[in-house]
DNA sequence: ACAGTCGTCTACCAATTGGTAGAGAGATGT
DNA sequence: ACATCTCTCTACCAATTGGTAGACGACTGT
């Protein structure tokens, strides 16, 4: 069996309890504990709480890309179906881990300067969806419209969906497997439905 | 000039902070001094932070109700149209005050009870909004689905995008007056997209 | 054999947290 | 005139917060 370093563990506990809490609200004691260790032990490996929320973000973002990336890579031509891969590859892992994507939506309460650094982190990805649905428009395989305005509104729905297991509560929705399957069949309707031309 | 009571002022200021950083992240310390007062006053008027927290959830929970209720009654029969009417209604009080909105993501992060009463709270115009959605699709005036996970998309898509700037920041969007109409006008046709037959 | 360094620990610390106890000022009813 | 009620205050408090200082054992390379 892999020893995952303590470091690893901090993080991946961490990532956790800031996605699903938030960062202010978990404690550096509560991160050890979880992970088994003492505070002082997390703040060996990270000098600051700072420091930490910077190693979780530079984490998340970084498993996100690559689930994001090799999705589209992977994914047939039609911009459609591409949008299908990605709300696939989304899907699992914000299942699977919730704080994933719930940590994206902690990125408005982070400093500017982590907020800024964590743009820059996924801008090429960004930037390169903004540009293959202009072209897809172009196309005439999209709707018509502002390409990063729509980039931002698919993704909204995405993560908004993904990440408000309260709101999905409050519409009767129950969170077993069928009803997974029907959510995401119908997140992929709406967002053909939204995109297409 | 209407003198607003103490009780108002800090049940305002607390809706601000909970919806801008969070219930956890904001000290009733801080309350207290945004409102001009100390602490223990806050503590006289909400027995403890719970009881604010309530207190907060339900005036929110209100104005929203009013707000978008007003909307749809005032709005024209076709469903579309109605969207419009909920998307500017929401939209208006969405970039006035943020922290209404930003709340209402909140209630993934609130105690069962907590959320339940607010789930409680809404759910008549939930009930409403799904009913209608349902006789649409069957007068053929919008696109067949699940209802209530209909609903709860455009939900997503509308508080996503309008709780999370940020994420307009990442796609090079302005929040000056040209940026906030555009945004609109692209939000509209994405739902009636999203929605249309 | 031994000096260093690596990882975790115990022992603290000042500041902040939500909350209690109760004093005092002002208005109000009798 | 006096008792009562309403509201805000000062003075505390124990628990928790992020963080510092430094001891201690287990490995290293020489």
């Amino acid at each position: 069996m892999t020893e995952r370093s303590t470091r690893e563990r901090i993080l991946d506990v961490a990532l956790d309890l800031f996605g699903t809490r938030g960062v202010d609200a978990v404690s550096l004691d509560e991160i050890a504990r979880e992970v088994g260790v003492r505070k002082q032990t997390v703040l060996y490996w990270f000098a600051s709480k700072d420091e930490l929320v910077d190693g979780v973000l530079e984490a998340a973002a970084a498993e996100l890309v690559v689930v994001i990336d090799a999705a589209v890579r992977a994914a047939p031509d039609d911009p459609l179906d591409r949008v299908d891969a990605v709300v696939r590859a989304v899907f699992r892992p914000a299942v699977r881990r919730p704080a994933l994507l719930g940590l994206v939506r902690e990125v408005n309460r982070l400093r500017p300067d982590q907020a800024a650094r964590l743009r820059a982190r996924v801008a090429p990805l960004v930037e390169r969806g903004i540009g293959h649905l202009s072209s897809e428009m172009d196309a005439g395989r999209l709707r018509r419209g502002d390409p990063a305005l729509i980039a931002a509104l698919g993704y909204a729905t995405l993560t908004g969906i993904a990440t408000e297991p309260e709101l999905l509560r409050a519409v009767g929705w129950a969170a077993d497997r069928a009803g997974l399957r029907r959510l995401r069949d119908e997140l992929r309707s709406y967002l053909r439905a939204a995109l297409a031309p």
